[in-house]
DNA sequence: CTTGGAATGTCAACAAGGCTGACTTAAAAT
DNA sequence: ATTTTAAGTCAGCCTTGTTGACATTCCAAG
């Protein structure tokens, strides 16, 4: 169907639906690279991806709200409090109750903490970094800008907030 | 490629430690919208993205053996069995016994079956294809490069191979 | 004040979907 | 005839999602 329109002289021919379904392939094949490294250390320890994100957002944001982390992750608090009761137990997180609101606890990492993320970032990382470099500043840009416009409009304001949050 | 070079002073500032982190954070709440409409059909029926997925690959490749399903899928044979098996006996997708090899099972979705992989992918092309337009002819060509770049090697080659067989 | 509702976080139990390991059956290859 | 390969099954485990019930804390309306 659709397939229409690609006509016109130059192109929307970016989206026939088997360019779509190519794109579709391509961000689930990438997807598997993108978390394939820090999975592997993870794999050894007794964590998982739900590890690495909570210790990924907790450095970003330092003294984060539970609530506040439940909104970016997307998850339910109960599932966010399984992992992040592991990371406290094993003194990678720190939780401090809130000064003015008790009902909160603000989020740390510990040193500990900071090294395993910065582990598992670097890893992640390096992944990123080749392929920036092979793609070039160009390719980057588009691909900001395309995953940027596939985001929910609420998971955007997240992003867009966090990248302001850090210049 | 290439491209590269950008050159001394103009600019690897897409290869900052900052940069690579919003990248990540990109693929991360975009792969979250990426998955949501269908998802979010699936919730309805008793099944989940494993369906999904094996729905899209056998549509794009009727009458693939489960060896090659389990090859692009990453998954375990025991994994994906189940999966099927409810498929199959849902009666979406056929299983017929290898006229040449009698071991080896091909499979091909019913009418049925394309009907559900069709509703799904609607759903998910339907943001795609906003994403890809919004973006513009040349995001979207930087956004295919930059995957292409981040898959695993095995994984880029099925990818390719999937590409191809399809013109 | 006090009290009731909202916000925050915790505990318990369940389901999906990964995984490993052991084993069967049938067909193909050697 | 023996070994290897493809597929499937059973059992059991782990991570990470889910709901539901509950405790604590805060705050605002009576």
């Amino acid at each position: 169907m659709a397939e229409g329109r690609a006509g016109q002289g130059e192109s929307l021919l970016y989206l026939t639906d088997e360019q779509l379904r190519q794109g579709a392939e391509a961000m689930f094949f990438a997807y598997r690279g993108f978390t394939a490294d820090p999975d592997r250390i993870l794999a050894g320890l007794s964590y998982g991806r739900a590890h690495h994100r909570a210790l990924h957002f907790i450095h970003g944001a330092p003294g984060t709200t539970v609530n506040n982390l439940l909104a970016i992750l997307g998850v339910t608090k109960q599932s966010l409090n399984r992992v992040l009761r592991s990371l406290i137990e094993d003194g990678l997180v720190e939780s401090r109750v809130g000064r003015t609101d008790k009902r909160e606890r603000h989020l740390y990492l510990t040193a500990e903490g900071e090294d395993l993320e910065r582990e598992l970032t670097d890893a992640q990382r390096l992944r990123m970094r080749a392929a920036f470099r092979d793609a070039g500043p160009e390719a980057v840009a588009g691909f900001r800008r395309v995953l940027e416009a596939m985001m929910d409009p609420e998971m955007r304001h997240q992003y867009q907030r966090l990248r302001e949050g850090r210049g």
